[in-house]
RNA sequence: GCGCCAGUAGCUCAGUUGGAUAGAGCAACAGCCUUCUAAGCUGUGGGUCGGGGGUUCGAUUCCCUCCUGGCGCGCCA
């Protein structure tokens, strides 16, 4: 059992005895001020109402009745309106870590999950141009999801969502045509709607080196096939740069192909949702809770065709259909008129979908800045910055922290300056260097960091308040995981991983291991072990590299 | 007009799901460098938590309302 759990039964024990009603679920909590202790519970307060007593009272008659034997506590304090403040002996809160140490890279993990399956979704760009800065937020977001739900162990799908059959294929393709024809001399705007940027000329040109005898373009199907392979080429080399990996390319044509969109929209109509209405076929998705309804396929005056909806309501069918009975969907905010209804598509096809299905984080949108000024301009691109400029210009690890740093609802501000400067103002620099600050005292010192295990080590000599602050803080990480996974929020593991590096900073520099008498240096080397597996750990977690040394 | 998100120190942002005197980094000021990385360290100043109501022992956190900014509101995706 560790402190908190010892803790904690002690005090339902003791609330027990005062006749508290039951479930008892003390909270337990880090106090923001060192004085105030190492674990403090409001209990007492919380109690105040239903045993009727003045929360003051609670507390010293809770702290009379607390068994409280070899639970480490060095004294307890009631404070303010009714706290009870722990202080633990520093040897029993150092004495967790041979514990954290065993569990090596495994510690942190959770058994949450419970093998349980999900996908999640991410990126889903449309094969129609380069990656962007905010799929790359995406990329990182969604990647750090996935690897956050791993870790708390869930059996765990990245999957990419590829509209390949829309209208803004048939203007990737129309755009290279017109591109061909320039090429050969004919004066042809680029279609209304189509794209102009650099990669759609480098695309033409590329086609007419292929195709000798169409250098025109004439046979559209062709041209718009070869430009949809190459921008999933292109989009590929954007997310190895980025190393992210997925486990499944879903292709919208699929659905059409594989008749998915027919069963549909035949069960959506046999669920008795749907209407016509002027031509056009509609889904009432305001019987659940849509604010108007919507259509499903166009009118024939239109053509004809089915709207983005439906398929998308088809795909969503086919997740749930593939077993994946949760599914998170990482998209920018801008899309977020989508998730009521598609949520509605899938209550109203009736196949026992659970409300709420899928999930969705949604992001707000990442300005990139340099010199002080917001930038916009790629050579690439034409318009807007790829994440392969950005991987290329700050490097792959500042790229992910700085997509990572901030919560998915604020809007992100990406500073090129900062994410290249070698200083520690650069966070992601900062929390890399206190990992290969550390791995230079095994280093220096020529000790393999496995050979330290704790066991055997008299602990209590990591008495320093430096040292304390750093070790409860590696001994939260397995809490902090937990609840980054369950509230799918990966920036709390980046602004924990620059806490516990400025602790590791601030003990390094006041504190030395090498050169200490014996028993010293033993027990620095194993707080030295610890900080080095957990910051690898959260590093790990975000999918950026933990150097050795700098 | 309606919906979603945000508003916290001069700047960039945290804030453990309602707790104690609201925190960190940068910037400013003062003092420090013979040690495992000075690519640093220590200290000081800095706030009507956008405004106003409400809920209760207690609110940055929950509810209502207003202000400001971003995004969205199509038989586009």
């Amino acid at each position: 059992m560790n402190q908190r759990e010892r803790l904690r039964d002690a005090l339902v024990g003791a609330a027990r005895q005062l006749g508290a009603p039951e479930p008892i679920d003390p909270p337990l909590e880090r106090p923001r001020e060192t004085s105030h202790g190492d674990w403090s519970t409001n209990l007492a307060m919380t109690l105040a109402r239903p045993l009727k007593r003045k929360p003051r009272e609670i507390a010293d008659d809770l702290v009379g009745k607390l068994a409280l034997s070899d639970a480490g506590v060095d004294r307890i304090e009631i404070a303010g309106p009714g706290f009870i403040n722990f202080y633990m002996r520093a040897a029993d809160t150092a004495g967790a870590l041979p514990a954290l140490i065993a569990a090596d890279a495994l510690y942190g993990r959770h058994a949450i999950g419970e093998k349980r399956r999900v996908n999640i979704e991410f990126v889903s760009a449309n094969p129609t141009g380069p990656l962007h800065v905010g799929h790359g937020r995406q990329a990182g977001l969604g990647d750090a999801i996935a690897s956050l739900l791993e870790w708390t162990g869930w059996d765990v799908a990245r999957e990419f969502y590829y509209n390949d059959a829309g209208a803004q294929i048939a203007n990737l393709g129309l755009s290279v045509q017109a591109r061909l024809a320039q090429m050969s001399g004919r004066d042809v705007a680029i279609p209304e709607g189509g794209y102009h940027g650099d990669y759609v000329g480098e695309i033409a040109e590329r086609y007419a080196a292929e195709h000798p005898n169409d250098r025109e373009g004439s046979h559209l199907p062709d041209v718009t096939r070869f430009a949809v392979r190459a921008m999933r080429k292109e989009q590929d080399l954007d997310l190895q740069a980025f190393g992210v990996s997925f486990d499944t390319y879903f292709l919208e044509s699929s659905l059409y192909t594989d008749g998915k969109v027919d069963e549909t929209v035949a069960a959506l109509v046999r669920a008795g949702h749907t209407y016509e209405h002027e031509g056009a076929l509609f889904l009432r998705t305001t019987d659940f809770g849509d604010d108007k309804d919507r259509v499903m396929r166009k009118s024939a005056g239109k053509g004809g065709e089915f709207t983005y909806f439906l398929p998308d309501v088809a795909y969503h069918v086919t997740k749930w259909q593939r077993g994946f009975h949760r599914a998170i969907n990482v998209q920018g905010a801008d899309h977020h008129s989508t998730v009521t209804r598609v949520r509605a598509g899938l209550q109203a096809v009736g196949m026992g979908v659970t409300p709420g299905y899928p999930e969705y984080v949604l992001h707000q949108m990442v300005t990139v800045m340099r010199g002080g000024q917001e930038m916009k301009i790629s050579k690439r691109a034409g318009s807007y910055v790829t994440v392969r400029d950005l991987v290329d210009e700050v490097g792959r690890d500042a790229v992910r922290y700085f997509f990572l740093m901030r919560k998915g609802d604020s809007q992100l501000i990406f500073d090129v300056d900062l994410a290249r400067s070698q200083s520690e103002d650069n966070p992601v620099y900062y929390i890399q260097m206190a990992h290969a600050r550390i791995s230079g005292i095994f280093r220096v010192g020529e000790i393999d960091p496995v050979s330290v295990t704790g066991i055997d080590v008299d602990l209590g000599t990591l008495n320093e308040p430096e040292e304390q602050e750093l070790i409860k803080a590696l001994l939260d990480f397995p809490k902090l995981v937990a609840v980054a996974a369950e509230s799918l929020e990966p920036h709390r593991i980046a602004s924990y991983l620059l806490e516990t590096a400025r602790l590791v900073h601030l003990w390094y520099h006041k504190h030395h291991v090498l050169n200490e008498p014996d028993e010293i240096t033993r027990a620095r080397l194993v707080l030295a072990r610890a900080a080095r597996i957990v910051l690898r750990n959260g590093l790990t977690i975000l999918g950026i590299s933990a150097p050795d040394r700098m």
